[in-house]
DNA sequence: CATATATCAGCAGAACTGACATAT
DNA sequence: CATATGTCAGTTTTGCTGATATAT
């Protein structure tokens, strides 16, 4: 649709180096914002045809790496970093689906135990295939240039997320 | 609030290697969703006090930043890569706000522009102190990390927005 | 009693679809 | 007539607050 002859951001940048002052953090975050903008339309996209979103894929993915198969909801909104209302509302919508089961933690009778159903299983294998299909919407960069992204994100979210941190 | 004691990325990360495959188009692609996810609630924090969004500050700002002062919305979905009625409602508020002005185009009369009004040069302003002042939320990173992301994320950008790629 | 876990009602913001009015 | 621009109505999703029920 657009036609744009040049990079906003590039181009906000330079106006901001003019008038305000180092443009440096300004276009690195502006930058992550869009980028997560494309991805997130590209997935959900993708994520279409199997009736879910990015983020309730990631909700399945998380319940399948998990040993035991099954997670409380706080740990999924601690591991996504999710408000607990959002996990209930996100797990409400996957049972809805069959896409996830939802049972009593004898342990601790407080805790509500989120796990996979076959359908559920079946979802994820077929939305993990149609996403590594499409490489992740990552084409344009090299694996290298990838590793080195993340490894530089990571110093950020190391700094700004809980893991590590604390609890010494 | 979490107290993990492990990065959940890097986690999934080594068990996608082990199940599923290659992992890391799904670890960089997760990282910029994670670490989206905690610029924007910086942002929106810091900006809470001065009763606008984060995208309703890239709204101000790109206002601030063209050249006539003005605006077609249309330019405006274009550049911050938003969809029409969402460009509406963006300025619906901000109009009832009193930050913008909202006129038709003489010379295409379909065209409305939008423009700051004084109230929004001034709420702009203190926003942009205001995020310059916790310097977007950045300190983890230094001022090389964060132009090597800014290259690494316009090198996606540029494969994946419209400037530049076509109307050669 | 204090805390942890999950849920509920309700609200605001954002993103979209489809339809539509108006202007070119 | 086809196209471009903006708006409107309505839906979905998410993210939050505040309150609440239950269990520890």
């Amino acid at each position: 649709m657009a036609a744009l002859e040049f990079d906003p951001i590039e181009r906000a940048g330079e106006l901001w180096a003019e008038q305000v002052g180092d443009a440096t953090a300004m276009r690195f975050a502006t930058s992550v914002m869009r980028v997560h903008q494309v991805l997130l339309s590209q997935f959900d996209a993708v994520l279409k045809p199997h009736q879910i979103t990015f983020a309730r894929y990631e909700v399945l993915r998380l319940l399948s790496f998990s040993s035991s198969g099954k997670l409380p909801l706080s740990k999924i909104g601690e591991r996504l970093m999710v408000h607990p209302t959002s996990v209930t509302s996100l797990i409400d919508r996957l049972e809805q689906q069959g896409l996830v089961h939802r049972e009593h933690d004898q342990r601790d009778r407080r805790r509500v135990l989120a796990s996979l159903t076959p359908a559920g299983k079946h979802v994820l294998e077929a939305a993990t295939s149609a996403l590594s299909d499409v490489n992740f919407g990552l084409d344009a960069l090299t694996a290298e240039q990838q590793d080195l992204g993340y490894e530089l994100l990571r110093t950020f979210r190391e700094a700004n997320e809980d893991w590590g941190s604390r609890k010494a």
